[in-house]
DNA sequence: GAGTTTGAAACT
DNA sequence: CAGTTTCAAACTC
């Protein structure tokens, strides 16, 4: 790669090789190919925190040369070779960006049309998915961690760095993010970039021009906001489109950072929106979850929002470099970014969606269904595009429906909000659902309906976690039945008021009851009607009546045994009692208990089935989105619910991981489940025990850190919570514990 | 669909 | 921290 494209470049660019800058160039130039993929996912979340991993060329070598590399060709070929080739292709990708903002869907469509001229798009987008896996493992470490923690996944937050500093060979959406960002200062940096470019396109200086052009552009349209975003996103749409499905991740992180990017658009934002305090948290959020995918909206948003706030030059990771003053800006325009930009709600959703997706991988069919019938609900075109595409059913409905919400100006910040919160929630309840509830729910003829949660709340305004929607992180939608609902975009501030208020409470109050290590798929052979032990309520239940075998348990409704930690009373659940017994009883018991356990292996099955699915066939699962799978992957550990899929993906992502997280866990869960169930006890993570043997740095973060911790401690607490689950990344669970560190950042 | 049961969440 | 109340989901009829 280098030395063909050296060469090239060499000969046209031969005199101005002497400067440092086209060596520095030339070095980053073989890379771009790689970076470019990792760009558009990573770009935003994981970019800005760290910067410095960024550089290490190891990281990306190692990611692009094996995953990077395919997309690379791909992408090449689809994008880069068409607009090296085709010149007007290029500046047609451009204004398709620029124009984009509108029929973000459309734009999606059509580029992926267009992408699709090289089939490598959609042949990427089956491997992009695992990259994209790891990256939304990794992202959500960079995001909290920065780079640095991401011990686990040094490589992809190195390729996110590297992203952005090959950016420039990426794709254009690089130089759209940094050169809103940086309007004076990076400009050269975008320069660079896009000499990189060149050299890949093998028309460096044309499209350098091209490329500044589109800066110029961003930064004109800087006035306005939508224009810049859409910008932004058309742009990674492009990417995405060319890359493949998997971009769409890319795409909604990226997003956020050209939010941030476009100071410009503050104006226009200004008017849109004023987002109080909360909005930096907000835009702190919605990058988090951008970046966590998911994962953990709910820990991602204030925990996010802080860490970025406290680490700026993490904010900023999208600008690369950006300043705290960009930070700030960054959060303005989230903002603003937010409801301009529909698009980046559903992007970020669309990042908890994949996670959604995955854990809802039973509702794929639905979800099929539920994309298109989405798109229709979906007044706004590009979060609905975005969001149907990526998000799973569950993740979609609750997007759409925010959609549908933020259709409304003044839901427009919100909106953005929703679609964080209702990718964290759906993440959540998807997962959950596997639970019993949405085994219901999609058992029930209703299954699309259902991925939407409903609310019937009457007297809690939404604002108590008695309410699924407000606990789930997620606006209220029509569907809901609730009366007197704060729990709007409207009501932005009293929502989040309330949730920090609650979280200061309880850290943990949002993050996953449920934390599923990892599989769900406890390998049926152990026992079928235990679940697998890996996955445990947070804090146990308090059944009394209902003997652990109805969804008044929340052990049981989230899928999981009972363990120490449980209080409960007569525990007969079917995945697992307390003490660790088998479900053995009378015969009435066992019927019971079979009943439950069968369902729950049913559920099981259908998970693993899914998420095999999934793995064998991501595409297949999701037709629409295969990536989709893939991504969710990651997303799911934030999901709280995760359910067997989470783990099934999870074990996708990094099976070894979790395998022996597994491992880890099963042992301790089959036999001495009290190990398990304590830890959860003492520690509100179940997960975290096994997984981060951590545990104590998330309990004590939480704990600790009343105050700050409150943030922190959640963010941890839901990283490790959530992550924990992704168990199946022990890896990254022990990067986690970087997490905490973010708290002492501050 | 109404009413009851249940247990988490919230409150004291 | 324990006890009580409130609440909405889950469940039953």
């Amino acid at each position: 790669m280098d030395t063909p494209e050296r060469n090239q470049i060499g000969t046209s660019i031969s005199k101005f090789e002497d400067s440092p800058v086209f060596s520095y160039i030339n070095s980053l130039s073989p890379i771009k190919p790689v970076k470019s993929v990792h760009i558009t996912q990573t770009f935003n979340s994981l970019s800005f925190p760290s910067p410095p991993s960024v550089f290490t060329s190891p990281h990306v070598n190692g990611h692009k040369g094996t995953r990077f590399a395919r997309r690379q060709n791909l992408l090449d070929a689809s994008k880069t070779k068409v607009l090296s080739e085709d010149g007007h292709k290029i500046s047609s990708s451009k204004e398709v960006l620029a124009d984009s903002t509108h029929p973000y869907n459309n734009n999606i469509g059509e580029q992926q049309g267009a992408t699709d001229q090289g089939n490598s798009a959609k042949d990427t987008s089956s491997e992009p998915s695992n990259e994209q896996t790891q990256f939304a493992i990794e992202l959500p470490q960079t995001l909290k961690y920065d780079c640095g923690s991401p011990g686990y996944d040094p490589a992809p937050c190195s390729d996110e760095t590297n992203s952005l500093v090959e950016l420039p060979g990426t794709s254009e959406v690089v130089y759209v993010h940094e050169t809103s960002k940086n309007d004076s200062t990076e400009d050269e940096v975008s320069l660079e970039r896009m000499c990189l470019t060149e050299p890949k396109m093998d028309g460096t200086e044309c499209e350098w021009k091209s490329l500044d052009p589109t800066i110029r552009f961003c930064n004109a349209t800087s006035q306005l906001p939508k224009s810049s975003i859409n910008i932004g996103r058309t742009v990674h749409i492009v990417d995405a489109v060319a890359s493949g499905p998997d971009h769409d991740v890319e795409e909604v992180l990226p997003q956020p950072g050209i939010a941030t990017e476009t100071d410009q658009t503050q104006e226009n934002l200004a008017n849109v929106a004023v987002v109080p305090s909360n909005t930096n948290e907000r835009m702190d959020n919605e990058l988090v979850s951008m970046t966590y995918r998911g994962l953990r909206r709910r820990c991602l948003d204030f925990e996010m929002a802080a860490a970025r706030r406290r680490n700026p030059a993490d904010g900023s990771n999208t600008g690369s470099g950006t300043s705290q003053s960009e930070e700030s800006h960054v959060a303005k325009q989230l903002l603003p970014t937010k409801r301009s930009g529909d698009s980046q709600r559903c992007i970020l959703p669309g990042i908890g969606l994949h996670l959604n997706a995955l854990a809802t991988l039973k509702d794929y069919k639905s979800v099929e269904n539920e994309n298109l019938s989405s798109g229709r609900e979906l007044s706004l075109p590009s979060s609905a595009s975005l969001g149907q595409e990526h998000l799973p059913l569950s993740s979609i409905s609750a997007y759409s429906e925010r959609g549908l919400d933020t259709p409304d100006p003044d839901n427009g910040v919100q909106p953005a909000e929703d679609c964080s919160q209702v990718s964290a929630y759906a993440v959540n309840e998807d997962f959950n659902q596997n639970s019993p509830k949405k085994k219901r729910r999609k058992l029930e003829p209703d299954a699309e309906s259902e991925s939407c949660k409903r609310c019937n709340c009457k007297k809690s305004k939404c604002l108590k976690l008695y309410c699924e929607c407000f606990a789930a992180g997620v606006y209220c939608i029509e569907p809901c039945s609730c009366q007197d609902c704060f729990n709007k975009p409207i009501h932005e501030d009293t929502v989040l008021a309330t949730r920090k208020q609650i979280e200061s409470r309880n850290p943990l109050a949002f993050a996953p009851k449920v934390i599923r290590s990892s599989d769900s798929v406890p390998e049926v052979g152990e026992d079928p009607n235990k679940t697998p032990a890996s996955a445990r309520h947070k804090r146990g239940c308090n059944c009394k009546k209902s003997s652990c075998l109805k969804k008044y348990c929340e052990c049981y409704q989230g899928g999981v045994g009972c363990s120490i930690g449980c209080r409960c009373e007569g525990c007969k659940n079917a995945y697992g009692r307390k003490d660790g017994s088998a479900p053995v009883g009378t015969e009435a018991e066992r019927e019971e208990e079979t009943e439950a356990s069968e369902k729950g292996l049913m559920e099981k099955a259908s998970r693993k089935a899914v998420s095999q699915n999934n793995e064998d066939h991501p595409d297949s699962a999701l037709p629409t989105t295969p990536l989709r799978l893939t991504r969710p992957l990651i997303p799911l550990p934030f999901s709280s619910k995760g359910k067997p899929p989470r783990s099934s993906f999870i074990t996708t992502i990094s099976a070894s991981a979790l395998y022996t997280a597994q491992k880890l866990e099963k042992p301790s869960i089959l036999r001495s489940r009290p190990r398990f169930e304590k830890p959860f006890q003492s520690v509100p993570d179940d997960e975290m025990p096994e997984l981060l043997r951590d545990d104590g740095s998330p309990i004590t973060c939480i704990k600790t850190s009343s105050p700050n911790s409150k943030r922190i401690s959640s963010p941890n607490c839901e990283f490790g919570s959530s992550p924990t689950r992704r168990s199946g990344r022990k890896l990254i669970l022990q990067s986690i514990p970087s997490f905490p560190s973010l708290t002492p950042h501050h």
